[in-house]
DNA sequence: GAAGCTTCCGTGAACGTTTACGGTACTTAG
DNA sequence: CTAAGTACCGTAAACGTTCACGGAAGCTTC
């Protein structure tokens, strides 16, 4: 028989070092002089224990620091104990907001949170990610979805936790329920700041239709001019990107549609569209009003300062936390959407008497 | 024979609902006539099992939707399939891009990610949040620590697993080894831009002393000067607010302090330094130069768009995660820092010829 | 046609908990 | 003094895996 085993020396040793190895239930119990069933009594605040042996195991527990094996619990109970956040991949600004804010609340309630984000065709990686935050043992599952292909990926694929989905305007299904903020109110917000103002040709400078929050502000837009008795004015599609509604400020200008105010669909838009203004010399806000949405970092000290509309991601955050808690646990909970505010700053200015 | 017990029929038929229960590898076994050790075999793509076998078992896992449990498997092997991320709890944009990359690059290396994030009073939060991690089975852990506090939190902390700081210019410990980019370069190409368009009065706007990253930039600031034989000039430390940054410039053009030239330790602080001056008839570039750092979303829409230095957080992600997974699984990598580029645009300009 | 290899597969134990059940020793009532 | 509680506590089984062993066929080889 070829010599040569060796290589495979693992027999049965894993305690090579003994200090490193993590205490488990059994060794408190020893040193407690108790049985193990008693110090999980204890770990659990069961009754049946008395003070005095109750004393002395979390007495024990602290000294060698003891910490129960979550795997060990979760095989056994098979309820979990943390949740699950998937995400789209953009470092948005929304987004990222939204995902530091519900970790913080599930942490607060005693759940731990594993995200994962998912990429471009989305249909596959959405299906992926779900199974395999479901592997990971997650309670329910919150995703953010803030562009309609992946909520649609999302209606279609099954999980067999519940699912909760961040989408500012879309409908709930069987399968998976719906929470957002009222951004089409964050819009009406900003409109209606600029039909007060007096001015009455309000351009929307929008966001990609191929966002809820895109369709949303642009609905909401849209809905405040008709009930003021005014008609929409210019509305252009675009990506959110300051690249874009730089050239497309540039193309205003160019075909002289400079429009009295505009509403645009994120403080982004809103950079792009006061350079391109402002190199060519119309002044903002004295010859056109802008409002901006988000209220991103240093949007107040862009030049000028931006009136915008402040979304409360912490409010979101614990609302849709308690609203997936409450799925998970079998209650039920209110769910209303939170209200955006606007936040007025220099942008938007009164409208002069001409015209 | 009795006609049918009914109610609790589990002696050995596990699908009392066959749909909601999670099919188990004994389930997959039953199905496909073999035990439950040739399927953990193919499981785990182990040797000694039949094509035609390994095949079959194959075709019934996808059929059913099994899908192995991670508890159990962890429980066992007691080695994870997750690490941990922790982060402070700002949004601002250097944290939060490492993040999502972190968590993508881990995925595709067959790891899930848990995050956690801290707050303030960082001396106990830390402690809790490495301990919380750990109970969750990660197998090691990555902190962001833009702080200094924090980093001293994670010093002073003990934890079973391997645990990594990005914090950068800090030093490793014993304990946690430290890895970022190399922003002190970043704040060299900065400054020595600033030279080589012919300033010699180079002022830094710094960030805060309480992080690292205002720590070393403002160390690349000065040394580039000095080894250039000039003299470092102003250089007054805030807090990265795009508020702080306004007052300051306004201050300096109220004293008559402008300097010809600023290196601003982040977007944020340029973007108030260029309000206060813009307002006040300094024109940027033309009368002062200002390079910033960070490259924000947007600062090239900045007026004027803003040159400044990028970090590549995807391939800091990148190779922190190699180190982590390197430090979990024995190996030795390769660990030099990142370097972040220049990217110029119209914010800094050739120094005119008085002076 | 028995010895020796391979190749494949089943079995039992273990991982660290929770949970239901049972048992002892004391207390109290009759 | 016995019966019935009560207050504690120990025990066994189970959760779904992995892993080391051992064993049964089938194939060579002499």
């Amino acid at each position: 028989m070829a010599g040569m085993a060796v290589r495979r020396e693992g027999n049965d040793r894993p305690p090579a070092t003994p200090s490193r190895r993590k205490p488990t239930i059994n060794d408190v119990a020893q040193l407690a002089g108790v049985s193990f069933g008693t110090v999980s009594r204890v770990l659990n605040d069961a009754p049946d224990v008395s003070a005095s042996t109750r004393e002395r195991v979390l007495q024990i527990i602290k000294d060698i620091g003891y910490r129960r094996n979550r795997a060990a619990t979760a095989l056994v109970t098979s309820r979990s104990t943390s949740i699950g956040i998937l995400s789209d991949g953009s470092p948005r600004f929304g987004p990222v907001g939204t995902l530091l804010a519900l970790e913080n609340v599930a942490r607060k309630k005693g759940y731990a949170a594993t995200v994962i984000s998912v990429e471009k065709p989305y249909e596959e990686s959405v299906q992926a990610a779900l199974d395999s935050l479901d592997d990971t043992g997650v309670g329910g599952i919150i995703v953010i979805a803030p562009v309609v292909d992946m909520a649609a990926a999302v209606w279609n694929a099954t999980c067999r936790v519940p699912v909760e989905m961040i989408a500012a305007g879309a409908s709930s299904t069987p399968n998976v329920f719906t929470y957002s903020e009222n951004q089409e109110l964050g819009a009406r917000l900003a409109t209606q700041h600029l039909i007060d103002l007096g001015h009455r040709d309000i351009a929307h400078i929008a966001g990609s239709m191929d966002w809820f929050d895109g369709r949303v502000r642009k609905r909401g837009w849209e809905a405040t001019l008709r009930d003021a008795g005014l008609e929409p004015g210019l509305c252009v599609e675009g990506d959110w990107s300051p690249k874009w509604a730089y050239e497309t400020g540039l193309r205003l200008v160019r075909e002289e549609k400079v429009p009295q105010a505009i509403f645009a669909a994120s403080d982004h838009t809103a950079l792009g569209l006061i350079r391109a203004f402002t190199e060519n010399g119309i002044r903002v806000p004295d010859d056109v009003s802008i409002v901006g949405f988000d209220d991103v970092e240093g949007s107040d000290y862009f030049l000028p300062p931006l009136t915008t509309v402040r979304q409360d991601f912490n409010a979101l955050a614990l609302m849709s936390t308690e609203v997936l808690l409450g799925a998970m646990e079998g209650r039920d909970v209110d769910r209303t959407p939170i209200p955006p505010t606007l936040v007025v700053r220099d942008s938007a200015r009164q409208a002069s008497s001409r015209k």
